[in-house]
DNA sequence: TATGAATAGTGCGTATACGCACGACATTTC
DNA sequence: GAAATGTCGTGCGTATACGCACTATTCATA
């Protein structure tokens, strides 16, 4: 297998769930992203911005503009938080959580066809290998320049 | 195993591979996806640019905007088509072509990474089933509303 | 061959994605 | 408790990502 196989792999393989999404929220006004950063606030409540970010993941800038137009549409608020005065703490509106079990129904089907395209186990492994790739990637801080085969290898 | 997880995993493992890949061609002055255009590209000269969207795989829009700046830098042409007039075809300069082995090295670190935090065995079968999750989506036209289980148990 | 349907590309608007610099507030350290 | 250091959010700039409307050209067919 050519080793370039692998990221282009996981490319189209977002690509096509990301467009597919965005045809199924886009009747109801919301963007996949968007349903992302309410599904993970519907986890968790009161998070401020830059934990809400890490867990999505985005980053904290993107986080920001999206939460501007969120709260702009009435399904999220941002209080001053309680202890930090440089935070915000981020919660989920009733109208945001009543739209984040809509979306949730919205999306289903293309739930049910990753899942079903697969064996049990299949869907299991993938979701187990793509932890795996993901935490390598995370972890590692890559070299800024070169080749790291030219080291390994000398 | 919960059914949302699938999704996230995989957006997930996308999202950390673009910023690392993101982080790694920033010296060289591209873009993670302009590496994919320019990769895409050195597979099969002369697309014309609605065959070059399909194969990235990306928006036909994006990839104008995108042709625009490499043409300005000078890393790609675009040529009139030889027989179809509307079309345009679309190739690797010289200096795209230079550049595009020098961005090959540069992301020979992440490429490692990736199939090196897996056995073969597993890499192999993550490309298998991302490319199975990726056809089944993109064959299938998804209900544009409710729950395709209400209708499949019904 | 005229004409309607399909297709390639353009241009525009909105929403991410992310780096970077900045001010405000917290925490640490002395 | 004041200064150094770190962290949170903001604001800005550039580059995707994609829908949509529009022009130009090609293709199908009457």
């Amino acid at each position: 297998m050519t080793r370039g196989e692998l990221p282009m792999a996981l490319r189209a393989a977002y690509m096509v769930l990301h467009r597919k999404s965005e045809a199924q929220f886009a009747r109801l006004g919301v963007t996949t992203d968007q349903f992302v950063l309410l599904a993970t606030l519907a986890r968790g409540q009161a998070l401020n911005q830059r934990e809400l970010a890490r867990r999505m993941p985005s980053d904290p800038s993107t986080v920001r503009a999206m939460l501007v137009l969120l709260e702009r549409s009435g399904l999220v608020q941002r209080d001053t938080h309680p202890t930090d005065g440089r935070a915000r703490a981020v919660s989920l509106t009733p109208a945001g959580k009543r739209k984040f079990k809509q979306l949730w129904k919205a999306g289903d089907p293309i739930r049910a066809q990753m899942v079903e395209s697969l064996t049990p186990g299949e869907a299991h492994a993938l979701v187990g290998l793509l932890r795996k790739v993901a935490d390598s990637l995370n972890s590692q801080s890559l070299p800024r320049g070169g080749n790291v085969h030219a080291l390994s290898k000398g």
